[in-house]
DNA sequence: TTGAAAGCGGTACCAA
DNA sequence: TTGGTACCGCTTTCAA
């Protein structure tokens, strides 16, 4: 467990200070060739990597960006956001420190305190309430980026996914195919997504002369389990519409189980639409028609902000909003279309 | 963007050195109640925040540990074995640096150097391929240990898991069920794991005296649509057995799928079991009998070790073997079992 | 009870 | 072309 070469130990090998061989390792122009080389040699053989914390701190600047989620996986799409955070972040030659909080309030507010005093420059946040005033407190002058469903609409820096564009798109779909009935499956408006989904579905049902039809099933913990249960409601009732659409693709997938397991053919008899476009790779057999959110661009937008806000450039793009596109698979169809084979 | 303060911020404002400060903030035994009180209500105005990067400098600490993973979500445990490590890390104070190879040796590479620079005391890393030697040179001094499945068995620092020990308990459950005639169903062996498990099934069967067959079904980039060519194949060679052993969940999946697709019922005509106890919750309506692999105490597990590792404490355990464990549920059955309601 | 000095590993500025 | 000195923010040691 030997310690990790400095500068120092270099130039006591090389017969140098510190600060000849820290300028020879960065090709200072006053630095002869020969010493360069000899410098960079030693460096070579002892490993020598710089203390970025060191250089930092020196410079106050920041080599690193944090970011917090409610927790990695468990359904949301935070994954595939961090996995684009993470590759913009280093392309900048910075680090991400991320925190799960596991969705309590005390381990987010401590997630923000660590990552700052560990002098993170920017912090993305998907904040588990939409009250931020304890990550606010927490972080003082740090700036944060706000993602994530929970975000309230009025935050000055968010990047934001437009759900009410996303009604409007999926009835655009659904009765450009014919169908005037159409239901909308949400469930438990914890996050204001849901909310807004539900807005910009109305809107658009009303706006076309149609009748908007919702139906609340089940929570936000389980919406496979919200998709089925809604199904077998509307099935009880009678009142099963000619498409569906379901506030998230586990929620569409759901639904399409509980129509199979009564007989029912999808798009066949009834067509369905999901919503994110995150899980239909796992049915290869089975085309989901969502809505695609770009989370990855959401994600670059993050960095590319966090950047920004750094550097303290004026131009920073506060407040972004993300447009949701229409992603045509087999589970939609004419109304009275032909049997599908699922 | 007002700089942050500092204890000589403080110290101005109270009349204090620098030193004072931080003594009285720290709870020094030699500062008067009176001052510390005073000094810590100028903090808190301030909202100071310690600047830990400088702390540790001078310490010569570490306070963050970092993980490479090849990818988050995309199918795999990492997002789960993440949720954990971050809150191992935090209970101790520790960050977690987090970096997504995209299965790019050289963003991998880049990943551990930046790490390292940035003064990480540990290292976890899910490397992307079973040669490792890019990762030791890049991180020199700094411990790394070794995770998933691509970690070579004979690894000095490695958490693993006892593949072997899942075709044992596989073959347990199934041939107590009755079931003689079993297939394995895996997929081009990219990862050591899938070898693992086939030559435990192979041991346990040919202990029993019976035989075992295997069929590899397309790969791990969609294992789902692996598990549904595999019962296709096995269903035009008129060779389906009686009960069914799949790599992974998303198989076992994929291969209950295609089984119903053909109008059979499981457990009914055929017992499916999967591995890893990932999406079972994906099916609200068939309980996937699996094998869990404990991915949150390999998490803690980890987080353990490199503590131990930066404290240098001798007593690490630098070699972990996890065992996994049957789930039993609905999908597995009684040979000549009843109809599923599936 | 308080503070001055030194040092952690870097970099900038200026003198030699 | 080189190296000394000062400094980033913090903590420890030792003297006042």
């Amino acid at each position: 467990m030997e310690k990790r070469p400095t500068l120092k130990t270099i130039g006591q090998l090389a017969g140098l200070s510190h600060v000849a061989v820290s300028k020879a390792l960065r090709d200072a122009p006053d630095i002869s060739e020969a010493t360069k080389a000899r410098v960079k040699k030693i460096a070579e053989e002892l490993g020598y990597t710089p203390n970025l914390t060191a250089r930092n701190l020196y410079l106050q600047r920041s080599g690193t960006i944090g970011m917090i989620v409610p927790a990695m996986g468990d359904s949301t799409a935070y994954d595939l956001i961090f996995n684009e955070v993470s590759a913009a972040a280093a392309a900048r030659d910075f680090c991400v420190m991320l925190g799960s909080s596991h969705r309590s309030l005390q381990l987010e507010e401590r997630h923000c305190r660590m990552m700052v005093g560990n002098q993170v420059g920017a912090l993305i946040v998907a904040s588990c309430t939409s009250d931020v005033s304890h990550i606010k407190a927490a972080c003082g002058s740090t700036p944060v980026i706000f993602i994530g469903g929970k975000t309230d609409p009025g935050e000055s820096r968010a990047l934001l996914c437009d759900y009410r564009r996303s009604g409007e798109l999926a009835v655009e779909h659904l009765t450009g195919l014919g169908h005037r009935d159409i239901v909308l499956l949400t469930y438990e408006p914890e996050n204001l997504t849901i909310l807004q989904k539900e807005e910009g579905f109305v809107q658009a049902m009303e706006g076309r002369g149609l009748v908007p039809r919702m139906l609340r099933a089940g929570s936000a913990a389980n919406t496979m389990r919200a998709g089925m249960d809604g199904v077998e409601r509307l099935l009880e009732r009678g009142e099963l519409p000619t498409a569906l659409w379901c506030a998230s693709d586990y929620m569409a997938i759901g639904a399409m189980n509980a129509l199979r397991l009564r007989g029912l053919s999808v798009p066949g008899d009834v067509s369905v639409m999901g919503h994110d476009d995150l899980y239909f790779g796992l049915y290869p057999n089975i085309g989901l028609t969502t809505l695609h959110t770009p989370m990855a661009e959401l994600g670059q937008a993050a960095v590319q902000l966090a950047m920004d806000l750094i550097e303290g450039s004026g131009q920073a793009q506060l407040r972004q909003v993300f447009q949701p596109s229409l992603v045509a698979r087999g589970s939609t169809g004419p109304v009275n279309g032909a049997p599908s084979h699922g």
